[in-house]
DNA sequence: AAATTTAATGCAACTAAATTGCATTAGCAA
DNA sequence: TTGCTAATGCAATTTAGTTGCATTAAATTT
């Protein structure tokens, strides 16, 4: 596992992600690449950039995909289960740094979260 | 607000609610409706019954939308925030009524949450 | 009980996200 | 430079969800 080819679209994509820590929608992130490459290849290149845990995944608030970049300290690959906050107006998701607590609950056994908030961003707010 | 038809479709589909807690995807429903309504009219049921509060959406681990009843204790409208399990196993999906509890972010107007859980349920549980 | 009104439905066409198969291209190592 | 094969492009496909419009059937009125 781990073999990657670094090939243009490759570092292209990982350049986005690089340069900012702000969450993109694969919508958005197709749209931005798509003088430079096919949709296909987008969706399969975000497929490898997560099996290496250099991003991860998650779905808006209104059931899309969106990726953003894995921060050094929260590479926990699997128990990462930092919230994601959606901006109701400007429509921004954001990588929230902090822990949301999980109860237990009695016969389930959980093993990952997706905790998504809705509501007005801090640019959006007066 | 609050005019319904009690027609035989909707009555149908709202003794799918009312006889089990369980929740149900949307793609399921209609897969059981197929014989007696068109796809159609179960998203504009379900948008009915949404809209007269007798039922809430979320989506699943898979971005795919699911519906479930709304208990009498719960119908806070607005600030319904319990989260949902989503069996990775059975592919099952339950409300649990606890409360999660969202901490006060900074310059963020939080106004909904959606919280969902995955993992492994009771009934696939040894 | 018939006529009226219009919410609700069926259906076909459509949109959009995500996936697949296959021929071609381009990283990379020998 | 050559050879191997991971990666890509492209077109077709799948699937969730939506829309427009003609038709039907609840509910209300006569
Ligand atoms: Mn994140
Ligand atoms: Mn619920
Ligand atoms: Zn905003
Ligand atoms: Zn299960």
């Amino acid at each position: 596992m781990g073999i990657i080819r670094k090939t243009k679209s490759l570092k292209r994509v990982l350049d986005t992600f690089q340069k900012s820590d702000a969450a993109i929608s694969v919508v958005q992130l197709i749209d931005n690449m798509k003088h430079h490459m096919n949709k296909t290849t987008v969706y399969r290149i975000l497929d490898r950039l997560k099996q290496e845990g250099i991003v991860h995944s998650f779905h808006g608030k209104d059931g899309l995909k969106w990726y953003a970049k894995c921060s050094d300290h929260s590479s926990h690959q699997n128990t990462d289960t930092h919230p994601h906050f959606h901006c109701n107006h400007c429509g921004a998701v954001e990588c929230l740094p902090i822990d949301i607590q999980i109860p237990d609950i009695p016969n389930l056994q959980i093993s990952s979260a997706e905790v998504i908030l809705a509501g007005i961003c801090s640019k959006c707010n007066p």
